[in-house]
DNA sequence: TCGTTTGTGTCAGTTTTCTGACACAAACGA
DNA sequence: TCGTTTGTGTCAGAAAACTGACACAAACGA
């Protein structure tokens, strides 16, 4: 059934592939992060922080891939273990503006290089063309499957 | 503090990229298979038998990138919706080899066929060439974090 | 051969994440 | 201008997935 054309042949399934490296790439995070007490989200959550400060809680929900529900109890834990601030008042309209705390930095100082250096493992053996073409490839395969995502 | 070498840059970081593609592409199985009632894993457990008839539960969880024991509750209730069938005893050892029934076949077929149209959305815009790139890259990357795995 | 290691199915409890829903604010277009 | 659409924070409950643990079977090596 799945052989002639109709089907998803797993062995040669590019998007089996494309989970099957995502998944590896959790686990040797999750691996390097065990360690220093963090989760993925986790970690994600502080560096989208530290490269855009001020993110909303929706923003970071997005950007780490998960609800804004989800992240928003991330957030509270954080904020209750001084990583992070929200002040107690939005600014403007209902959005919480969120900063890290120089504790919440010094935290992901050190997840993050433990995560450069599993990175770096994951691109050992490619060439700089090859991670260059692997760079323009993911974004096609994203922007395809978004694209077809609304109209269609 | 992650511009200068020690951090990991979301913009250019393959690994956000990678983890970027995976959730796009989970959305959009997600979206193609709740009209059938189906979940992804659901459907990979289904997909799996279909190729490799008589997996054990440890197998078919490592194949759909989930513990065991997330798989067992799956299987009992595809078991209990007549999806697929398990000997009630073990034929050799405590391994209980699972098949897919006539009715898990057909509700594959559905399902099967709507990921592949997800796959080949995904494919569009690509080269021959630039696909086969990309199987040899995102295999390279899957064995780079294997390896570091035990030893290191 | 036999001890150790590895793999398996399963029980129990917990954590994480999600879906659904609500009120409200900002952005946009007629 | 004002109605509609979109985005946001949050509450509550449900679903999915995980960790830890146990007994037992298979595989392997000394």
């Amino acid at each position: 059934m799945s052989q002639d054309g109709v089907g998803v042949d797993l062995e040669t399934s590019l998007g089996y592939l494309l989970k099957e490296a995502s998944s590896a790439l959790r686990a040797a995070m999750e691996e390097v992060l065990r360690p220093l007490g963090m989760s993925v989200t986790h970690y994600s959550c502080l560096e989208l922080l530290a490269q855009r400060p001020g993110l909303s809680n929706s923003e970071l929900a997005r950007g780490a891939f998960v609800t804004r529900q989800s992240m928003n109890v991330l957030l509270q834990a954080l904020e209750r273990e001084g990583f992070v601030t929200r002040p107690a008042e939005a600014p403007v309209g209902k959005v919480l503006p969120t900063r890290l705390t120089p504790r919440g930095r010094r935290s992901l100082e050190k997840a993050s290089a433990a995560v450069r250096s599993v990175e770096v493992r994951m691109l050992a053996g490619m060439t700089e063309p090859e991670q260059a073409s692997a760079f323009r490839i993911l974004q096609s395969m994203i922007r395809s499957l978004r694209d077809g995502d609304d109209r269609a």
